[in-house]
Parts: structure tokens; C-alpha cells; sequence
DNA sequence: CGATTGTTTCGATCGTGATCGAACAATCAA
DNA sequence: TTGATTGTTCGATCACGATCGAAACAATCG
């Protein structure tokens, strides 16, 4: 009878609000989890493994396996497009949700990423690495030089003394917010905690945001700075 | 909780299969009456009733009085290009509705786009203007050159003489089928008057599909070719 | 003025789909 | 291996919203 796209199949998907608060958590550009959408969506992990589900299958996200994560994103910038205009009709429309807080600006700035530390204080941590040759690039793979070992030994960051086949020691993982690279792997998870443990900087509620004190904010540019 | 606008509120609407049937029968630009809609949904009268309500309150859709129908359309192109937008999410995600019919490579050839002309017709006029320097992209933003007006005008296509603030005179928009641009605005328009008035095509009962005659489609080729 | 057609309101029904508890599977750490 | 974390499947529940019958309302026409 009817000819044409079944537009109506995506709208209902895109129109269940915990799908579309995940798609809108989604549109930060950052691969999230299935539980951080769960929470993102307010809705139980169980819910939201189902809902995830659906969304694969229409293609509007895809799933990258990462250890025992699994990481979605937005499947590409067509479907970005789609809800930016989206947005823009329900602007006009008047129907906006309620609150907007200001808590953005701070995930910029630094924020957990799955165990390591992003935003920009994250990726001044990995050029100053790098720049002072405590980091090598090589191909897709990356390495901690002696050199490398020895500062952040020094440093008072606690390393496994060899590698470990399963867990790469270092791994650059790439940034939404500054679309630079920052470490991850057992080192990226060791500078982290290192930092909280030091009291540079906290954890936020049950947000991603970290907050580096006055005290370890200084430390932190004094340790990582960006010269030589 | 969350912030941004809501687009789970529109896309729900736009969900339902009666409320999206009705879209896309607006989609050929023409304006219909809530008895027609209802036929065209296949939904009694008070449920259209109902549907057209909801659509209109979140201002996707606009009605004009007239005697004792009243005259619904889309409310403007924004919310035609978003339908568009969604329909070409939904070709690649192989949701196609039930059959599948011949009807889909006739509206890949040539469509009614809200007001203009879409579909690989659509493309090439774009095209040929814009590779003979009628027509030039700037930006965002698209203009119609000097010699662009002259030829329109004088192949018999009337165009305002001053440019409009509200509506813009020439204008690209998006297209599904074929991901190009072709051409929308007021001078879009009035090419596809253009066409229906000079008998070189006609619209085909209720749909948004554009036939060409052999006659016509040997001019239209001939007009909008591509050489030069 | 009634008669006719088009549209809306109300109330009740009903099916679809979201949701969660609980159990299960997979992966990693020690 | 064991234990902990993460993710999925299954089943049952439940609420929301689409739908339509009946009837009221509105606007034209003869």
C-alpha cells in the first residue's frame, strides 16, 4: 500500500527516551559502555543491553570489543547529522529537557576514561611523554623507553616489573574533546592512580570528571610540562 | 537529569506508523484534508483527528481554514528535510516497508521533494547549472548568477525579481537516494512548475513520484546537459 | 430551515513494547 | 583454579498510547 523508507521503524527507535538519551550521550563522540549508557540512560544494565541491541541492528551505532567492554559509538556522521537536525526541530519546538548544567566544561577538562586519565590534562601528559622521549610511537604499538621507566619510577608511580602479554603496558587511546591521543594500558591506569592517590586531584561523585586540586595542578604542570 | 533538547518527544511522534504515513503523504507538497490523511494512513477519521492534533501542537505540520475542510502541510522545509534525513538512514538500514514494489526505482528516478524537484532529475539539473556557472556555492549559501537568471527567464521559468529575506531564492538540499545536492529554494519551485505547466512531466496519482514523457525527458536532457 | 458532510470529543478497549528480577555467560585479576 | 566485574538472555509484569464506536459539534448546501 505505502511505498518508500520505513521511516517510522527508526523514529520509534530514536523516540524511546532512554534510546535517545543514549544516541544524545553518544553524540559527544566518546565510545561509551553498555553500563556507562545504562546509567547515562537511567535505565538498568539489563534494559539497556536490549535497547543497545536494537540500535546495533538498525546500524545507527557499532560496537568495537575491548577486554571485557564493549564500546559503542555512533555508527557514523550520517546518523550524527540526523540527530543534530533532530535537535534543532525539537529546539524550535520548544520541547527541551530540563536542566542543563555546566558540568561540561570540567569533563573537558579532565575526566576518568575507563581507567586512565582523559581531556586535556590527559593529553598534556602524553606529549610531555613523548616529547622528552620517555615515550616512543612505533606503528600502532607504543613503548615506555628506560628512560621512561626510570622518571616515572622516580616519580613514585608503581609499574609490574616485565610486561604482560594480555595487558600492554602502554596504549594511546584517542580523545573526543581535543581529538588528540592520551595513554591508557597498565601505565595509564598507574598515572591515575597515582594521581588520586597523591591527592593531585579527585574523582567526582559517580561522574567521569576529575578535579586536580590548586596544590596538584601546579605539580602536575611542573612534572608534565611541555618544554624540552 | 540530563540536558539538551528533547528528541525522543519529536521522534516518537514521528514513530508512529499512522503519524508517518501522513508525513510522507505530505511530503508531495500538497495540502491535504484530515479525511484524506485518515485514508491515506488507513485509520478511521477520529484517530486521524487525533494524530493531526498531536503533529500540529509540536509544529511539524501547519493547517489552513478553508469552507469546512481544513488543509494540512508540513510546516516548512526544515521539517521536509528532516523526513528526507530519515528516510535515507532507513534505505540503508534495508528497512524498506513491506513491499518492496517497482514503485521504488521511479522515486529514485525523479520525486517530489517537499516543493522541488528530487531524485537523480533533481541532481542533474543541480549539476548542469552549476557546471555552466548559472548557479555557484558559496558556503553554506547558494546563488543564482546573472547568466543562471537569464537563461531561466528565457526557457520560460519566472523567478521573483528581488530576493526574498524569508525564503531564500536558491537553495541546496540533501538527497537520499542519491546523496548529491539538487536544487530547492523558490527557484526550485518554480522549475517544477515549470515542468508540470510545460507538460514535460506529471505527478502520479496521490504519490511523489514524477513521470517524465519521452518528449519531455529528451528536453530535459537537452536542457540540462552536462557538457560544458 | 433541515440535510449532509466533515471534524472533534469522550470513553473504553486492547496490544505492543519497555522494564526489571534472576539466572547465565564471558572476561579478567590474583 | 577462585572470585569479581561486565554483559546478556529469559520470563513476567505493567503502563502507555493507539484505536475505534458513539455521539456531539461545525459548516456548508439545497
Amino acid at each position: 500500500m505505502k511505498e518508500g523508507p520505513n521511516i517510522a521503524g527508526i523514529a520509534a527507535l530514536i523516540g524511546d527516551p532512554a534510546r535517545a538519551n543514549m544516541l544524545q550521550a553518544l553524540m559527544t563522540g566518546v565510545a561509551l559502555t553498555a553500563s556507562e549508557l545504562a546509567q547515562e540512560a537511567g535505565v538498568t544494565p539489563q534494559t539497556s543491553s536490549f535497547h543497545l541491541g536494537r540500535l546495533a541492528e538498525a546500524g545507527l551505532i557499532k560496537l568495537r570489543r575491548q577486554g571485557r567492554h564493549k564500546y559503542y559509538s555512533l555508527a557514523d556522521s550520517d546518523v550524527a547529522e540526523l540527530l543534530e537536525a533532530m535537535s534543532g526541530i525539537a529546539m524550535r519546538a520548544g520541547m527541551t529537557r530540563v536542566r542543563t548544567g555546566p558540568k561540561e566544561p570540567a569533563l573537558r577538562r579532565s575526566r576518568i576514561c575507563y581507567n586512565h586519565l582523559a581531556g586535556e590534562y590527559g593529553v598534556q601528559a602524553y606529549d610531555s611523554l613523548l616529547t622528552r622521549g620517555f615515550l616512543v610511537e612505533d606503528g600502532e604499538q607504543l613503548h615506555l623507553t628506560g628512560d621512561g621507566r626510570g622518571f616515572l619510577s622516580e616519580l613514585g608511580v608503581v609499574l609490574p616489573e616485565k610486561e604482560n602479554k594480555r595487558r600492554p603496558l602502554c596504549k594511546s587511546c584517542l580523545d573526543w574533546s581535543a581529538r588528540r591521543s592520551h595513554l591508557a594500558g597498565i601505565a595509564g591506569t598507574a598515572l591515575l592512580s597515582f594521581f588520586l592517590d597523591q591527592g593531585w586531584a579527585k574523582r567526582v561523585d559517580g561522574s567521569r570528571i576529575i578535579t586536580f586540586s590548586r596544590e596538584g595542578d601546579s605539580r602536575f604542570h611542573a612534572t608534565f610540562s611541555l618544554q624540552d
